[in-house]
DNA sequence: TTGAAAGCGCTAACAC
DNA sequence: GTGTTAGCGCTTTCAA
C-alpha cells in the first residue's frame, strides 16, 4: 500500500550518474570529487532518500541489529537493563529486536531461532533456566555471537552479570549478623533449576559461626508484589516461625511487607525482610527495604561492549565471564 | 567470524533438486509431491537450515518486523504495554524492534528514521510531544503504516489510546466530590505541550457546581518517585495550601506520599492524592493509591490488530481513533 | 573519475 | 513435477 521509496536508481537517473557512483557518493567515498558528491547528496535529500538496510544487509552479511531475549520485562531491573542496552547499542549504530520469554524455555528457543532467521548480528539473552542452555551453547558453537546476562559458570559462554551467589550470601550474612536463626529464602526460580541464590545462602550458613543450620525455601509461584502478598501467610506459618525473609525480587519483598503491615506483624521486629535488585519500589514501597543492589548500568555497559567485540572480531574469541559483586543497601526492613 | 549458514543451494546440491524446488518444498507448496518434499525437508533438518529472512524480505518487500518507539520504558504501564504488544505481534508472526526516545523529540525522529531504513512494515509510536507530530504524519503521508498510542485528535493519524482527558476529568471530579477546593495537578508533560490532562481537569472544574475556579500546575521535572518526593515540599508551600494532588503517574504520587509519611502530613486528611495508571506500585506502595486505570491489555490488543490491518490492507485505510474510557480505582489515598 | 557486471539468498514468472 | 531466468536494492570487484 505504500508509495515505493526512492532507490539509488532514482537518484542516478535524476543526476545522470550511474547507480554505482551514487552509492559511492552517498557513502562519502573519496573516489568521488566533492562537486559530484554534493550534487548527488542534494538530489538524495530532495527525494528524501534513505538507504534500504535490508538490501545493504544482504550484501554485507550484517544487519547491524542485535536480538535481546529477556525473561520478564516487568521486573524493573530487567526493564532498566533493556533500556540501557538499547541506548548504548543505538549509539553504537545497532538496532535492537526484543522478545520476552516469560520464563518459558520454549519461548526463549523460539525467540532465538526467530532472531537468527532475521540474521541479527548477535544475541544477548537473559536465560530462563540456568541448567537448560544447550540451545545457547549450540548458537555459540555455530560461531554465532551470544552473550548471557546470567552467571553460567563453565558453560563456555560469554557472561556479564551480577554475582547472585555472592548477593545471596551477603543478604543472609547480614540477617545472621542481626541474630536471625530462622530464615526463609523466598525464591520462585529455585524450583526450575536456578540454584545460585540458594547456594549463596548455604555459603553464608557455612561461613557464619553461630548461624542456623539450614534455610527453608518457599516458592511464591511468581515474582510480583501480589505473589509476595499471597504467600506471606504461608511463610509465617512455617515452624519454627521464621524471623527473616530474603526475597529474590524487591516486588516480592514489598508484597510480604504489605501483608505484614495489614496483619500487625511489625517489620523488622517480628519479621526482617531483605529484597533484591534495589529497584525504585524498594525505596518507596510500603516499607523502605534493605536490598541487594543490581548494577544495571555496569552490566549493560559491559554487555554491549562485549557483544560488539564478539561481532566485530575477525577471529573467534575465548569466552569471558564478567561478574559484578553486588553490595547491600540497608534500609528499615531489617 | 561465523561459519557460513546453509542456504537453499546447499540443500539443493545434497538432494539433487534445484534451488527453486527446494524453496517450494520447504514452503510446503502443493506443486511438490509429498515424497520429494519429505526428502528435502529431511535434508534441511539435517543441515539445520533456517531461511534467511533478510533475503526473503528483499524479494517480498516486507520484513515482518514492526518498530516500537516508546518514551520511557521505565514507566511500568508503558513496560506492560510493550510486553503485550511484543507477545501479540510474535504470535502474529512479527518481530519487534524497539527504541526509547527518553522524551526527546530528536531521539524519536532518529528512531523512526532508523526503523524506516530497516524497512519495518509499520511503526507503533508513543509520541513524546503531542503537538510535534509532523514527522509521524509525514511517514503516514508517504503511505507508511503508523499508529500512535496517544490521543491525537484531528491529526489524521491512527490512534489507540486511553482517553487522558476523561481520565483527568474523572480524577478531579472525584476530588471535588470529596470537597477539595485547592487541587494541584502534578504534571511533567504539561510544559512540553501535552495539555490533555490539564484540559480534562478544566472540564471537571466547569462541570462541578461548587468546585474550585482553577487548578495549579506543578512540574516535577521527571516522572519517578524520587521526583515526586523531591517536589512534595514545593506543592505544600503553595498558597492557599493545597488539600489534594492529582499526579500524572503513580510513581510521582507514591513519591509525594512517602514525603508526607515522613513529614507528618496525613493522607488523605491533610492531603489527598490520586495517581494515574493503576500500576502495581499504586497497590503496594507506601500508601495504597487511588488511581486512574490504564487498560494496557485492551490498548495493546487493539493497537496490534490495527497496525496489522494497516500493513495488510491493499488500499489505504482512513485513519481511525480508538479511545478507551479509563475508570477510577479508589483506595486509601483520597 | 566513472561505469558495467556480478553477486548477496531468496521468490516468482514462465518454460519444459 | 521440476528447472531456468530474472530480479529485489545494494555493494564490490574490475574495467575503462
Amino acid at each position: 500500500m505504500s508509495r515505493p521509496r526512492p532507490r539509488l536508481k532514482e537518484i542516478a537517473e535524476a543526476t545522470g550518474f550511474s547507480v554505482n557512483t551514487v552509492s559511492l557518493a552517498l557513502r562519502a567515498s573519496d573516489r568521488i570529487p566533492e562537486k559530484t558528491r554534493d550534487l548527488i547528496m542534494q538530489e538524495a535529500e530532495r527525494q528524501n532518500y534513505f538507504p534500504n538496510q535490508i538490501a545493504r544487509s544482504l550484501t554485507k552479511r550484517a544487519t547491524h541489529t542485535i536480538g535481546l531475549v529477556l525473561t520478564d520485562i516487568m521486573n524493573p531491573t530487567i526493564t532498566l537493563t533493556a533500556r540501557s542496552i538499547e541506548r548504548l547499542l543505538a549509539n553504537a549504530g545497532y538496532g535492537v529486536m526484543f522478545a520476552t520469554s516469560d520464563n518459558s524455555l520454549e519461548n526463549e528457543k523460539k525467540a532465538m531461532a526467530r532472531f537468527q532467521s532475521h540474521q541479527v548480528d548477535g544475541i544477548i539473552v537473559y536465560p530462563t533456566n540456568r541448567s537448560k542452555i544447550r540451545h545457547i551453547q549450540a548458537a555459540r558453537d555455530a560461531g554465532f555471537p551470544v552473550l548471557a546476562l546470567a552467571d553460567l559458570p563453565d558453560s563456555g559462554l560469554d557472561v556479564v552479570a551480577m554475582d547472585d551467589r555472592v548477593g545471596a550470601e551477603t543478604a543472609v550474612m547480614h540477617l545472621i549478623a542481626r541474630g536471625h536463626k530462622n530464615i526463609v529464602l523466598l525464591d520462585g526460580a529455585f524450583g526450575s533449576g536456578n540454584t545460585e541464590k540458594f547456594d549463596g545462602a548455604q555459603n553464608a550458613l557455612k561461613r557464619a559461626k553461630n548461624g542456623p543450620a539450614s534455610i527453608a525455601v518457599v516458592d511464591p509461584k511468581g515474582n510480583s508484589s501480589a505473589h509476595g502478598y499471597a504467600v506471606a501467610a504461608t511463610i509465617l506459618k512455617q515452624t519454627p516461625r521464621p524471623t527473616a525473609v530474603y526475597a529474590t525480587t524487591d516486588a516480592l519483598a514489598i508484597g510480604v511487607a504489605r501483608w505484614c503491615l495489614e496483619n500487625e506483624v511489625s517489620i523488622p521486629e517480628d519479621l526482617a525482610i531483605v529484597g533484591c535488585d534495589n529497584s525504585e519500589v524498594s525505596e518507596f514501597g510500603s516499607t523502605p527495604l534493605t536490598t541487594i543492589n543490581y548494577a544495571s548500568d555496569e552490566v549493560s555497559q559491559k554487555a554491549v561492549e562485549r557483544i560488539i567485540a564478539l561481532i566485530e572480531s575477525e577471529t573467534r574469541l575465548a569466552p569471558k565471564t564478567l561478574l559484578f559483586e553486588p553490595r547491600i543497601v540497608v534500609r528499615k526492613s531489617s
